[in-house]
DNA sequence: GCCAAAGTTTACGTTAACGTCAACTTGGGC
DNA sequence: GCCCAAGTTGACGTTAACGTAAACTTTGGC
């Protein structure tokens, strides 16, 4: 048996709310077991919540998030069209994140750009001063 | 003199609507000059607008957006300490990109072994059919 | 000189992703 | 047995980033 988790533990240890966890809970992305009516979190459930974050931070939604955790579900006895739509999906996703990883990049290419420039300009003045 | 874009052309080029630019503009992202009462943008807008949408595609708020975007400015009889200002601001961005960027590998990563796994599956139909 | 297309302001509407009560239950420590 | 901290379910509130509708002006083409 791996460990569980209560909704205050994993709030805390991603520093979300609970509430976010619940929410998240409303639209498919954890399905925590209950004992009575509290809430219990299997180390699934933890993947899950660090995935949708991640997803999350890169500026997904959480629809978004969802469809791209499903990817995740073990592929057992599927048919050749459900791989295929798999597949496609993924090349969805990847096409994406491609393109914010070069968002990514120019934007540091500048920032590369800018920060020269200003360390020129102090060196300037240094040797003024 | 360079070339100048009304509101439509813009819109059109970027794929978004003219409600998008007047918000921009109200968050002072954008800040065309007027012929009348009607909005003329310049290629300083267009740039701006072009940064814009791509810190939207990462992710970003309208207001980091603009804060990014202010970086661009153009380093003129500034005090050492706005320079270090700069640096610094430059350097909290760039870690946030870096952090995106290591949360897309990892997503690219686990998105390659999906694909794999779900070749493989196919393979395996492919020989027993 | 007229009219449709494009633009303007004003202002209310919408959606996602939670935040924030309120009112209630529950479980563990003394 | 009691009490407080933690959890639960509604349900309404909030904010960002635009969408949308109305009412009006302006302008280029014929």
């Amino acid at each position: 048996m791996s460990r569980t988790y209560t909704i205050s533990e994993l709030a805390n240890e991603f520093a979300v709310t609970p509430r976010t966890l619940r929410f998240y809970e409303s639209r498919g992305i954890l399905g925590p077991d209950r004992v009575g009516q509290r809430r219990v979190y299997s180390e699934r459930d933890r993947v899950r919540l660090r995935l949708a974050l991640r997803g999350r931070r890169l500026g997904f939604s959480v629809e978004d998030c969802k469809e791209i955790i499903e990817m995740y579900n073990p592929i057992v006895g599927n048919e050749s069209d459900q791989l295929e739509y798999l597949l496609a999906k993924i090349s969805d996703h990847r096409a994406v994140l491609e393109d914010k990883q070069r968002d990514i990049e120019a934007t540091i290419a500048a920032m590369d750009e800018i920060e020269s420039l200003c360390r020129a300009h102090l060196e300037e003045r240094s040797r003024i001063v």
